[in-house]
DNA sequence: AGGAGAGGGATTGTCAACAATCTATAGACC
DNA sequence: GGTCTATAGATTGTTGACAATCCCTCTCCT
C-alpha cells in the first residue's frame, strides 16, 4: 500500500512492458531492423499503443529509430558496458549514502531479512542464477527507493538497470561471485543500520567497481563476447 | 559534420520539442491540468504525435499522466531540487574525469575559446542573464559529450539538465555569482587541459556543490520561492 | 444540511484507413 | 562491367472517427 496500484492499465503500457521484457531478455536481438507490423502481431496489439511504446522506450535509450526506416534495439559494446558500471558507480554510491541517512529501521530490517533469504538460497541449490537475477537486483532495488531521491531512484530503477539487465542476459547468466557479492552486500547494510553514509557510499562503489572488473576480467579472457 | 543531421524532422519530434520548452519556460504551469485537445491547437498538432510526445516526455519525468485523467506537469518541491544538484554533483564529476582523459586536444582548445567568450560576455554588459541561461549549459554540455561515455551524457543532457534548467526558470533568472563561476570553470578547463582527471573531477564536484549551497542559501532567506 | 450514488458530458484510449517517405530492384547509360 | 537513376513496393507517419473511462453535477436519502 505504499503506492496506488495502476488504475488502468493500458494497452500503451502493455506494449510498453512487453517489449521491455523483449529486449532485455534478448528475444528482440539488437541491431535487427524490426517492422512495426511484425511487433503488433507479435504482441497482439495495434500500432497505436506500439508506436507509443516506441516512443518511451527511444528515450530511454533501449532503440534507436530513423524516420520512415524502422526501429532497432540498441546494439552495445563491451566498452559500453563498462561505462554503465562506471556510472553506476557515482550514482549508487549516492544512493546509498543517503539511503543511510533516510531509511527508516523498518526498511533496513527489511534490507538484512532479504539478505538473509539471499544467503539461505545461495546455499541450498547452487541458486546462483536466481541471486544474481533477481537478488542482486532486489538488494539495489531497495537502496535506491530507500534514498528518497525520486529523480535518482528514477534513473536508477528506470534506465540503468534495464540497460544492465539486457546485458547480463547476453553475458553468461551471473557474474559468478555470489559469496563475495553476498559479502559486500552485508558490508553494505550494515553501515547503513549504522547510519554511517560515508562508508555505506564508499563499500557500494567498491562493490561495483569489483563487480565491473569482474566483468572486464571475463572480457579480456574472451569468457564473454558482446 | 560530426553527426549527420536530422533527415526529416517528424511531428512527434515538433510536438516533444514543443512542450518540452513550453514545460522548461514555465508555459506550462506545474501541477496544472492540461488537455490533450488544448495543447493540439495550441502548438497546431492532431493527437497521434502529441500523444507519442506526451509518452516520451513522461519517460522522462516531466510530466505525469494518469490513465483517462489527463496530464500534468511535475510539480516541484525546492528539496527535490536540491537533490538534483546532489546528482549532478556525482555525475557531472564523472564526466569531467572521463573528459580529462578523453577529449581531443581540438575540444580542449574549444572549450577554453567559450570561456573566453563567456568573459568578453559578463565583463560587456551584465551579461549575467545569458551566461548562467546559455553559457553556463554550454560548458557542462561540452564536458558531458567530452566524457565520451555515450550513457552518461544522454542521461545528463536528455534528463537532468532540463530538470534543472525548468526550476531555473522558475526561480530568480541567474545564481547572481557569474565570476566566480567562470573562475571555477577555469580551472576545471585547466585541469581537462593538464589531462588530471582527478583534479577535474573533484574541481567539478565542489564547483556544483558551491552553486547548490548558493540555492540552498536562497530558499532559506526567502528569496526564492518555488 | 451533508453525504452517497447515479447519470450525463467531456476527455482519453484505441482503431483502421490515408498519405508521405525510404529502400530495393531493375534498367539504362557511360 | 560498373554505376547512376528511376520506379515500384513496402513501411512508417499522420489523420480523423469510434469506444471506453473518468469527473462533475444533480438528485435523493438519511
Amino acid at each position: 500500500m505504499s503506492e496506488a496500484a495502476i488504475q488502468t492499465y493500458t494497452r500503451a503500457d502493455e506494449a510498453f512492458d512487453c517489449l521491455q521484457t523483449a529486449i532485455v531478455k534478448g528475444d528482440l536481438v539488437p541491431g535487427e531492423k524490426i517492422g512495426e507490423v511484425e511487433l503488433c502481431s507479435r504482441f497482439n496489439l495495434t500500432r497505436g499503443p506500439l508506436r507509443e511504446a516506441l516512443g518511451r522506450l527511444e528515450s530511454r535509450g533501449l532503440l534507436v529509430r530513423r524516420p520512415h526506416a524502422g526501429v532497432k534495439v540498441v546494439s552495445v559494446s563491451a566498452e559500453e558496458l563498462l561505462e554503465l558500471y562506471r556510472i553506476r558507480e557515482t550514482m549508487e554510491g549516492l544512493a546509498a549514502r543517503q539511503a543511510a541517512e533516510r531509511m527508516t529501521d523498518e526498511e533496513i530490517a527489511d534490507l538484512q531479512a532479504t539478505l538473509d533469504s539471499h544467503e539461505q538460497m545461495i546455499e541450498q541449490a547452487q541458486g546462483q542464477a536466481y541471486y544474481q537475477a533477481e537478488g542482486d537486483y532486489d538488494f539495489h532495488h531497495r537502496i535506491a527507493t530507500g534514498s528518497r531521491n525520486t529523480k535518482l531512484a528514477q534513473m536508477l530503477l528506470g534506465d540503468l538497470y534495464y540497460m544492465v539487465r539486457m546485458y547480463r542476459y547476453r553475458l553468461s547468466t551471473s557474474s559468478g561471485r555470489p559469496h563475495m557479492a553476498l559479502g559486500e552486500h552485508r558490508r553494505i547494510a550494515e553501515a547503513i543500520a549504522q547510519r554511517d553514509g560515508e562508508l555505506a557510499e564508499f563499500l557500494m562503489k567498491r562493490h561495483i567497481n569489483a563487480a565491473r572488473r569482474n566483468i572486464e576480467k571475463k572480457i579480456r579472457e574472451g569468457v564473454l563476447t558482446i
